[in-house]
DNA sequence: TTGTATGCGTTATCAC
DNA sequence: GTGATAACGCATACAA
């Protein structure tokens, strides 16, 4: 392979004078440049970027760290990710934790020796270390997608599950449900918190005092497990409340809930997977949707990959989540951001559609 | 940030015996490797990829160069990609180019100059241009989904798109179809002709000299303005042939067909996006599908998106498939590969659903 | 406008 | 077992 000393000899100036040429830096005559954009394309030579890297601290390249790219979701952000960056010259390296610290901290130690110049992370679990790690490299992070403490002072980018989850309870309340159950992700994931936040405000400013909440993994087994849980709790009697919290990890079932013991008329999933999940546990009780229950979940699912798009969610904006992101990211890294810490939170859009159904009768 | 003569000071060694102890490579006693760990641990000292892989010449990173990680069985593909690459702690990068040659291009400069180990190739059109891109940098590179004539001599996975097509259409004619159409994606990628040449070996191993090929784009789009040009031609007078011809890319109708001019009773779709694009195609002219018009496709979705799985598919093995193109990329990359280059065909599994129907009446 | 000297952080090579 | 030296290929700092 050709080097930048190669090039030099054939064009007749000293090395330096084509990595002027090549970065378009410094002082250089037309003359100078034909001479040795020739001499490269004779050579067919190529910048090694490890050496260039090396003496610039500059890499030109992006991680991003999320939980795991087979999910839609995940997939759109990281298109978006991956335009932006394209857009702006910056290769992005993928890695997927699935959720575990282990993997997390294996693959940061990873791209951090290959010297990214930002990270693009969406933290497993707790948000604190893997920043700080990334942090005492002095690369820059923008956090997509969870809530992190305001005194960990870092970009962030997500979307509003709070007022996403709000909307979507509400909806189902204006159409006459009083029993509604949530299904979400995990207690230390904030969206999970979060979208049960909103749950609980649409419940609360509607006077409603029965709610159901369960926790679980952000999967379809989980969606489908936990949906049977909220579906076979029915009949059981009240003083089998212990076994019932034993039963299930995170269990969380007001006492009003119990002693009525009634089937919920009406499910709230806090992710696509976990809708999905809880609609086969549906169809396996044989329970039409939404003649016999409302079901709504968070995420949309890309129209390209559904045949007959029938579930009412809150959609997230993933590509302008990744896109913006990895806007910030750059601009931070460039010296562009603003000097204070950005929190951006993107609005969820409401899209109403069969599964939610149509007002029920109030004696349901 | 502390560097290898930092770890070395403070161990008193010197800056070859810290490397030493890093890679695990050559001879040191116990006790020295205990000074150095114990020095590296103090001063938090992590090793720049960047020098390393200058002076050794390996990066431990692979390139994924494919259309669009959107597309749920690149995405698929792209996991078993990473969780092979991570396995062997490799890391990837990851390129849309959206079958776009300049993006291509653009990309397999960029990742040439980072110099990666190894590169995963989705051609976008005709192979032998990135191919030989790659291979004058002295890269490894493994293609993927796509055939390459032989001549090329490079290393390939796909899966079986000839005997995939043909296992679907020959169950469409068991189940009594006469007139199938195929929606098949550019003429340029050997996916698309090798479906068109199982839809027809299927069709000629009945005896059925009715046949309707479209071309198109691998996209939502395509389907449905596809299967709207194969409803719509019926009743046409055949002096529209050439009109026919104009108004579509690629348009490929055998005169028996315009002659009849009678509509299709089954479709044979070449992905998952002509599919569903079809599908609505099918809808929007108020045919039941499987009642009224059958309908199968390559590609299978993943079961954690689709609610209520209802399309025959023959499904692409897509993790199995980036797993084992990256092992096969690593194996050849360290030597450890078979002298002669290989090429790997999956099989894949006919997954008969809803979508195909019952027995038909023969006198469609 | 161009060139010289030097160093980025690591490892290959060879000597001890 | 360990170390000194040089080199990977390029760009920074400064000189001309």
């Amino acid at each position: 392979m050709p080097t930048i000393r190669d090039v030099a000899r054939l064009a007749g100036v000293a090395p330096i004078t084509v990595s002027r040429v090549i970065n378009n830096s410094g002082y250089f005559t037309d003359e100078t440049r034909q001479r040795v954009e020739e001499a490269i394309h004779t050579l067919g030579y190529m910048p090694n970027s490890l050496a260039r890297s090396l003496r610039s601290h500059k890499t030109r390249t992006l991680a991003l760290v999320l939980t795991d790219i087979t999910n839609p979701f995940w997939t759109t952000v990281a298109r978006g990710v991956e335009d932006a960056a394209s857009d702006a010259g910056f290769s992005v390296i993928l890695c997927n934790t699935d959720e575990s610290d282990i993997e997390q901290e294996r693959y940061l130690r990873i791209i951090l020796e290959k010297q990214v110049d930002g990270v693009l992370l969406v933290p497993s679990g707790e948000p604190h270390e893997p920043v700080s790690t990334i942090r005492s490299q002095n690369v820059p992070v923008v956090v997509l997608d969870r809530r992190v403490s305001s005194d960990l002072d870092v970009d962030s980018v997500r979307s509003d599950s709070v007022q996403g989850a709000y909307e979507l309870v509400r909806l189902l309340i204006k159409l006459g449900h009083r029993r509604i159950a949530a299904l979400t992700g995990p207690q230390d994931v904030s969206t999970a918190v979060d979208r049960v936040s909103g749950y609980r405000q649409a419940l609360h400013e509607a006077g409603l005092d029965w709610e159901m909440v369960l926790y679980g993994e952000y999967d379809l087994a989980s969606g489908f497990r936990l949906a049977n849980i909220a579906l076979e709790n029915e009949g059981r009697p009240t003083s089998d409340n212990h076994d019932l919290h034993d039963l299930t990890s995170g269990f969380d079932l007001t006492s009003q809930a119990l002693l009525a013991n009634p089937r919920p008329t009406a499910f709230f999933a806090a992710n696509n997977f976990l809708a999905i999940g809880a609609l086969r546990a549906l169809r396996a009780h044989n329970l039409q949707v939404p003649e016999q229950v409302a079901l709504v979940g968070f995420d949309d699912l890309p129209e390209s990959l559904v045949v007959d798009p029938f579930l009412t969610v809150a959609a997230q904006p993933a590509y302008e989540m990744g896109y913006k992101a990895t806007e910030l990211l750059m601009a931070r890294l460039t010296g562009r951001a603003p000097e204070n810490c950005q929190e951006i939170i993107l609005p969820t859009q409401l899209i109403v559609r069969r599964s939610s159904g149509d007002p029920v009768n109030s004696s349901l």
